[in-house]
DNA sequence: CAGGCAGGTTTGTTGAACAATCCTGTGAAC
DNA sequence: GTTCACAGGATTGTTCAACAAACCTGCCTG
């Protein structure tokens, strides 16, 4: 459909986090599939999946001409899924400078639990906890409870941040919703930066199911609180294994 | 620089919401103002205030090659410009339709309330509020009620939408004060389609008064419930007033 | 070794073109 | 007279090509 040339890169360019071999040759896949949707939606997907595999580092940048290459789509198309990206802050565009992978610091961390705070126990306090939601509630920890045990760390992480997100869903807001999507992509930059320790999720997994059960038997303040110990601590341990 | 040929618009379009003799003509100012940010953040910021102040009205489409002759600027940027407003929730993509101004509904305004109970009370719960903060707040309040007196309405509703944006503020979060910012704009998106009801804002400059002082005295508890009361009764209120 | 300048590279923006979709109005059939 | 179908025009979605502006690199001079 497309003539892509294919140029290799020249040198492994002095870049923060040099590229080994060659990123851009292994994301080409999808674009394809998942139809029904614009083109630069789908190139946005692309990309937010690769960061939030891993497979693009933080401070990486995004050289436009090498990503339109590969993926065979116009510099234009590739530019307005940069912006789609940049507005879920999983990107920053650096004026006449091209686009970066954000890179998560410290200060992110304490943020987004401060965000987090606010965000999930105003959803504890505020909404009502219907049947159907503590069913999808216990649903998600049985999940991670099963992935903890089979050793698959990405499932089990991926249960966890469904239950949160399940948690401030409560609230019924689409904006709170995309807030927390925000939130947990941010999360994921901050794993996929740190290598060190990847199953900080498997510590919480029990803190969940707890929680899950307070939220049943309409325990507010309890569930609260517990939430509340449970994001500090969570906060607390991922500061301690940031070492920088 | 570019030549505008200036092309009359031909009948009054039956769209809804129709155009008053030409809507386009009068928001061509700015454009050229404010400088160091990039094409698209100046068209964005055209289109925002006119959305903002009312003068183009909910529900209205945005065609872009009236918007581009208008503007002097390409249909890319025009796009791009589009992108970033969607982000903000002021104006939605129809898929091959174009893009409009947001229409609120009176679900929108229940919405931007869950959202202020849960960010303005959790800001005030999670945060210190410093001196420095208190005397902006008092600052705030001291120009809404001299606006007030002036009857000055527009500038009496933007001090107090500055009021709680400061209280958000206090949660040290970035993401939260865009979110914050993004609910206000949809307020006032909500105030521009409802002319019957200009002075909504009057009402409420004493709560926000009250409200410093209580903060002012470190009363936690009484400030959170003052300030989820007039929560409450703002939202009664606006819906009541929305007589749809 | 420091600083400045020229060159190449990358981004930012525009214009033109075309495909795809939607809207409108006309005409035919019932 | 009403409804349906269809053709035509208008608008949006996407790509290609080009150029201006900013940045980065490396050489060259002092």
């Amino acid at each position: 459909m497309v003539s892509r040339p294919l140029q290799r890169l020249r040198e492994p360019q002095h870049d923060e986090t040099a590229s080994p071999a060659d990123i851009w040759d292994q994301l080409l896949t999808p674009l394809e599939a998942a139809d029904h949707a614009s083109v630069p939606d789908r190139v946005a997907t692309v990309l937010r999946n690769a960061i939030s595999a891993g497979q693009v580092l933080p401070g990486t940048k995004l050289p436009e001409v090498k990503i339109t290459d590969r993926l065979g789509v116009s510099r234009h198309t590739l530019r307005s899924a940069f912006q789609l990206l940049a507005a879920d802050g999983l990107v920053e565009r650096r004026p006449n400078r091209g686009v970066f992978v954000h890179e998560p610091t410290e200060e992110d961390i304490r943020e987004i639990y401060r965000i987090r705070r606010i965000l999930e126990t105003g959803a504890v306090r505020a909404a009502v906890f219907s049947s159907e939601a503590i069913e999808e509630l216990r649903g998600i920890t049985a999940r991670a409870e099963r992935s903890r045990a089979a050793e698959d760390i990405a499932a089990m992480a991926q249960a966890n941040q469904e239950f949160h997100q399940c948690i401030v869903a409560q609230a019924r807001s689409s904006m709170l919703d995309e807030l927390m999507s925000k939130v947990l992509a941010r999360m994921r930059l901050v794993f996929a930066g740190m290598r060190s320790y990847p199953d900080f999720h498997s510590g919480y997994v029990t803190g969940n199911v707890q929680l899950a059960e307070l939220l049943a038997q309409q325990k507010r303040q309890e569930a609260e609180d517990h939430l509340i110990n449970y994001l500090l601590e969570a906060e607390q341990d991922l500061l301690r294994h940031l070492t920088l």
